[in-house]
Formats: C-alpha cells, sequence, structure tokens
DNA sequence: GTCTATATACAGATAGAC
DNA sequence: GTCTATCTGTATATAGAC
C-alpha cells in the first residue's frame, strides 16, 4: 500500500477512534508510516485527508447496511437485521459519532458525506417499510419516512447510551425496544 | 453572580457549544470575565472545572425531564410527552453530546454526570411503561427496560440526525415516529 | 514524493507578586 | 482571590533541499 492509501486508512481508524477535533495530522502520519511532506504532498491539509477518510468510511457503511436491507424477506425481517446487525457500541458509530464535532459540523465538505450516509439509509428505511404496507404485512396508517428516522435514530441513540453507561448491554438493550415496538407495526 | 459561578456558567455553555476537547481554559476565563489566576484558585484544572459544570447541567436536565414526566396522566401520554419536549436539535444534547468524546469518557469524574442522567432517565422512563402495564393500558408482554432504552435511544438519535442534515426537521420526523411506535403498545 | 527545518499560535498549567 | 509572567508541549502548517 502506498503513502497516500496509509494515510487516508490510518485517518480512518483515528477519526473513528478520536473524532475530527482529536486527530492530529501528526498522529495520521506515525500510524501511517508518513512523513509530514508526504501528507502534505498528498493532501491540501487536515480538512482535504478527512474529506477523503470520511467519504470512504461512508461508503463502507452504506455498503454494510445494504448487505443486511438488500434481502428479500419480509420488512420487519429486514429492518430487525439492521437493527441486530452486531456493531462494537463503544467505539461508537464511525459516521454518527461526527454529527458531535462542531467544526465538522460546520464545514460543508466534511459534513456532506455524514449527511448523505443518513439521507440514504432513512430513505432505504422507507422504502421498505412502505413496501411492506403494500404487501399488506404492515399497517397502513404510520408515515414511512417517520418510522425509517426513528429507527435510525434507535441505532445511533444505542451508541451514545451504551457510551455513556460504558457498556455494550445499554445498546443491546435499546435495540431490544426497537425491535419489539417496530413488531407493533405487524397488520 | 462571584468568579467561581461565572466560571462554571461559562463553562457549561462551552461544553455545550463545543464539547469537551474543544473547549479551552482560556475560553472559559474569557467568556466568564475572569483570569487565569482566577480559575486555577477555584479549580484545579479543566477536569475540575469542567466535573463541576457537568453536575450543574446534568442536575437541571433531570428535571427539566421530570417535570414532564412526573405527571399522573396515562403512561402513552406521559411518555410521549417525553418525547415531544421542545429541543433545540441543532445545538445537541447537553448531556449526550459528551459520549462522544473519548477523553471524557476514559475520565470516571467526568463520564458519571453523563452516565448518571441517562440511567435515572432510562429508569424513570421503565417505571411509567410498568405502571401502565399494570394498569392495563400498554401490551403486558413487552420488557419496560427495552422500551425505555429505545425510547431515550430515540431522542438521543433524533440529535444526531439533525445535525448530520443540518435541519432540525429530522429531529422532529424521528420523534414522530418514536410516538407512532409507542402508540402500538397500547392494549 | 519524501525529508528536515522552521514558524506561529494555542493548550494547559505553574510561580510568585499584590 | 486575582493578576501577570513564564514554561513546556502540541497543532497545523510552510519552505526548500534531495
Amino acid at each position: 500500500m502506498n503513502a497516500r492509501e496509509r494515510l487516508v486508512t490510518s485517518a480512518q481508524e483515528l477519526l473513528w477512534e478520536r473524532g475530527y477535533g482529536g486527530t492530529s495530522p501528526k498522529a495520521v502520519q506515525e500510524r501511517a508510516g508518513a512523513g509530514q511532506g508526504s501528507m502534505y504532498h498528498h493532501f491540501a491539509g487536515k480538512a482535504d485527508l478527512t474529506a477523503a477518510a470520511l467519504e470512504r468510511t461512508a461508503a463502507a457503511e452504506r455498503e454494510r447496511a445494504e448487505s443486511v436491507l438488500g434481502g428479500d424477506g419480509p420488512a420487519l425481517e429486514r429492518i430487525a437485521a439492521y437493527l441486530r446487525r452486531e456493531r462494537p457500541a463503544l467505539r461508537g458509530c464511525p459516521i454518527g459519532r461526527h454529527a458531535a464535532d462542531p467544526d465538522l459540523v460546520a464545514d460543508p465538505a466534511l459534513r456532506a458525506p455524514v449527511e448523505q450516509t443518513f439521507a440514504w439509509l432513512r430513505d432505504r428505511l422507507a422504502g421498505i417499510v412502505a413496501e411492506g404496507q403494500r404487501d399488506g404485512e404492515l399497517r397502513a396508517d404510520v408515515e414511512p419516512a417517520a418510522i425509517a428516522a426513528a429507527v435510525v435514530a434507535a441505532v445511533q441513540g444505542g451508541y451514545v447510551l451504551a457510551r455513556a453507561a460504558g457498556a455494550q448491554e445499554a445498546f443491546d438493550l435499546a435495540v431490544d425496544g426497537a425491535v419489539l415496538l417496530v413488531e407493533g407495526l405487524r397488520a
């Protein structure tokens, strides 16, 4: 792997662990085994490198979600599978964690991958809910977009609860609750 | 208000806006109109001041939650009132936002107020669900602790979605979805 | 493409005068 | 209790040699 690739990969790891504000160019360089000059040759600066790393992480997350949402089973089963996907909650969400950083959120180029990931995910889930309604599997009197947002929020909030509690169990419990609630949508 | 109080208040504001890692002692001092010497006279350092500020914010948040949860109406109504309480979502949750900070979470004295706020909230909501089950208002076949965790998570995740989207509406939609889902618990 | 040297600013604190 | 001075380390670059 060349220096540029190693820099992006290292940035992805550090951004997940420490966030944007907590990740210094120097730390990225050290983990990548690249010098200052190398980094500033390949990227205009910290924000530019971060944008590249975030875009890659966002693409990977969409792919992981699609692998669980893309089946052809009943809607409820696919939504539950999304909720129950294994997640190391104490590490936080590699995308969602960045919503807390004011500098990242203030920079359109850095917020874009985060925004788009959730936009895609909410839309994807809303489509599955609507499908379940058309098939007569789910109650037709609820707004798919609202259910989708609540499901994604339950997962993101589960990360918050787990890190606050210092325990994976808090995440698992929130997901259990979300699954119970979503099952109440059965027609 | 004396210097000590002004320092705590300023720290509360900055911690909400910028988080722990993003808040410098100097910035707190400037907002408080206090000098370095004053701050280090009243507090051992940044972590100590932060602990005092977080405890005060946590107490205020519990009080705000209790004012909406403490009624004597039906369980569903109180839970919906908690979900629907007005929140400036783009500012983030003054307590929950700190779950994303690795340094804060790693320091037991700093994590404690965050952990305890959510522990209290989850317990309070679980009690309300259990009450609704005893009264025959809610389905008895769901675990109250799981429902409570999912409700709190929906709110915390709503903040994430709103900040990611740069729009309050994302929060409101997640809350709408959560209310719809919780209404499915009616016996 | 990568290296080393250099630069400005800020973080987070300590010391001692008043 | 508060002030000013001072200190060490880090963040985030730029400059120019190789």
